[in-house]
DNA sequence: AAAAAAG
């Protein structure tokens, strides 16, 4: 890990930071007169602020040396003179925090430290679990054997059986946090299926009928009982259907999808991976960031431990040398994201034609504007076997309506339609907050709600890459251990901004929707919208960051009228819908903005029910009871339209 | 108009 980063120190110099030092002060100044609406409320403030950066200079002395991913590093221990003491000001983050960061200090911060914590199913990567995947999968020299290599030898060692990794990795493969999460919870989320003559749920992974290594591996992972989408989506899986899913991450899709595929390929005996100049993959797996499928990738490699399946993960802003030599190596599962995916497709490294999973994670995203044509000339490239001679399957939080329509072109005619509780986030779980703002204010206000948040981790999203730099600095100045991720680092300043965050090291993470979606970390309690997303769809999913699988999480979000008014009627819904205080002066402001419902500016629908029941593939349904009355979960079945 | 994803 060290090795390369060591001859990589990431330095970053923002001329943003001295630019703007000016207009800080003046923001500042105009903060003083900012008086508190209902949500900052009367409590009185926090002064906790030296107890923060202390504990961090306890806690992670060592690791920061080790190398920072953002600059802070010097900047929270060293300059940053302005570290005002303000007080008497209260926030939603203050209640319970005051002194945590010392206390707390040893807790998050140390490595290969998997386990702790309650949660279920997806949430297993801690800290320990996630640096897993730099510490095996890279440490073999080969994350630095990729950068010095990179234009060396084009074929890797002739291997002909990949032998499981030796035992002393296992821990860290498996590292999971413990389980003993209510899951009784998910007992009472509702769970829709539409479709034609779908197949009977499981209850239990018995009923699953996996084999004796996968049975393991899901035991090892700290898997008790399936949740509602593993429950419906294995039975659909093994059945051969096409899927289309609306699930929240957090809920254990990514193992519904896996467990049934990997079973699968075991049963008809077509893994074996083994070196060959062209690998034959019988599964592809898409997601829009190379974060969130590298994730996946960790799981798929988890369950498949000990098989003859071989997962491998491909993805950009890495060396195009060393990801060829991976895939040389054997490859059953390939997961990616589509450019490069598209990449070695095209130099003829991957064939198509055994091709029998195609799966999108988030496929909503990965067929929105941005994506679609990637995704289309992925289907259509050639051995790719057409959609009625393989299986599709999609997941995703959110649908909208055109997407669903869309999806259809890449899915058989009789795919089933999941529709598992909190579809559309806004999970009950998340306590939300809409602070009035205006664009100078929040700043300051951002650094209020921070100090009060001690140890506990922070997703502070921004709209723009330069703001999410911008921003960054100015918390480091402020001492704030901060850390960034956005599109325009190097890859491994992402990847170790975000081991940062998941280990504790760096608690305030600031984001572009870069981490919006997917990405699944352990004790994210808040999630701040420093600047609110466009789309309502993408306040979901940040949120969802926060709050996953019966945890509690805090969502605050700065609305400012001058730019954020489009959105106020939809937010509304999703507060009202998540059985939130809704704010009156919002209310006024949704009410006021007429002309849209700020939902779609471009014709977006949210859905969070099967289109083909509303009216739009007719041909499919089955009768059926009202879509509000049959949908999941407690807060996304309201209508829409 | 922005973010993401190939280099």
């Amino acid at each position: 890990m060290e090795d390369w980063e060591d001859d990589q120190s990431p330095v970053v110099t923002n001329t943003t930071f001295d630019n703007k030092e000016s207009s800080w002060k003046s923001a500042g100044d105009g903060f003083g007169s900012q008086d508190g609406d209902n949500v900052w409320g009367s409590r009185k403030g926090s002064g906790d602020f030296k107890s923060f950066s202390s504990g961090v200079d306890e806690n992670g002395n060592k690791e920061v040396d080790g190398g920072n991913s953002w600059n802070g590093g010097d900047c929270f221990r060293g300059r940053g003179s302005r570290g005002r003491g303000r007080g008497g000001f209260r926030n939603p983050f203050n209640s319970d925090s005051q002194s945590d960061f010392v206390g707390r200090g040893g807790r998050g911060g140390r490595r290969g430290e998997g386990g702790r914590g309650t949660f279920p199913q997806e949430r297993r990567r801690g800290g320990g679990g996630y640096r897993g995947q730099d510490e095996e999968v890279f440490s073999k020299g080969s994350q630095k054997e990729h950068e010095e290599k990179e234009e060396g030898e084009t074929t890797g060692p002739k291997v002909s059986y990949v032998p499981p990794p030796p035992p002393e990795e296992e821990n860290s493969i498996f590292a999971h946090y413990e389980t003993g999460i209510n899951f009784e919870k998910y007992d009472d989320i509702l769970v829709d299926v539409s479709g034609s003559n779908p197949p009977k749920a499981i209850m239990t992974f018995e009923e699953a009928q996996l084999c004796e290594t996968l049975n393991r591996n899901v035991a090892k992972s700290g898997y008790v009982k399936p949740t509602p989408v593993q429950k419906h989506g294995i039975p659909i899986i093994f059945a051969g259907r096409d899927l289309m899913a609306c699930a929240q991450t957090g809920s254990g899709k990514t193992a519904a999808f896996l467990l049934p595929i990997l079973q699968q390929l075991m049963n008809d005996g077509v893994a074996t991976s083994k070196f060959s100049e062209v690998q034959e993959p019988e599964v592809i797996i898409v997601a829009p960031t190379r974060e969130l499928i590298s994730q996946i990738y960790l799981e798929a490699r988890k369950f498949a431990y000990g098989t003859c399946v071989r997962p491998v993960v491909v993805y950009g802003g890495t060396s195009t040398g060393f990801t060829i030599r991976e895939v040389l190596k054997g490859c059953n599962v390939l997961c990616g994201t589509p450019g490069r995916l598209l990449d070695i497709i095209g130099r003829g490294e991957v064939g198509l034609s055994k091709v029998r999973y195609l799966v999108l994670d988030e496929a909503d995203r990965m067929l929105d504007m941005g994506f679609e044509p990637t995704m289309r000339k992925l289907v259509n490239s050639p051995g790719m076997p057409p959609k009625e001679e393989r299986q599709t399957l999609m997941f995703s939080a959110t649908y909208p309506e055109d997407i669903q329509r869309l999806a259809s072109d890449f899915l058989k005619v009789d795919y089933l339609f999941l529709a598992v509780g909190v579809v559309g986030g806004a999970c009950s779980d998340i306590e939300q907050n809409i602070i009035q703002v205006t664009r100078y204010s929040k700043r300051e206000q951002l650094l209020e709600l921070l100090k009060a948040t001690g140890t506990e981790r922070t997703m502070v999203f921004v709209e723009t890459k330069r703001s999410a730099d911008f921003i960054a600095t100015f918390l480091c100045q402020e001492k704030v251990p901060t850390t960034s991720i956005h599109g325009d680092r190097e890859q491994r300043e992402r990847e170790k901004a975000l081991g940062d965050f998941r280990t504790g090291q760096c608690p305030v993470l600031v984001a572009t929707s870069v981490a919006a979606r997917g990405l699944d970390i352990e004790q994210v309690q808040n999630v701040i919208n420093f600047d609110l997303p466009k789309y309502i769809d993408e306040y979901v999913h940040r949120i969802g960051r926060t709050g996953r699988c019966g945890n509690t999480g805090r969502a605050v979000s700065f609305f400012d009228p001058e730019s954020d008014t489009p959105l106020a009627r939809a937010l509304v819904k999703v507060l009202s819908g998540a059985k939130q205080e809704v704010p009156s002066w919002l209310e006024e402001v949704a009410y006021s903005a007429h002309g849209t419902t700020g939902f779609s500016p471009h014709g977006k629908v949210f859905a969070s029910t099967d289109t083909r029941r509303g009216g739009f593939f007719q041909k499919n349904s089955e009768p059926q009871p009202a879509a509000q009355s049959t949908s999941a979960g407690d807060d996304d079945d309201e209508d829409w339209e």
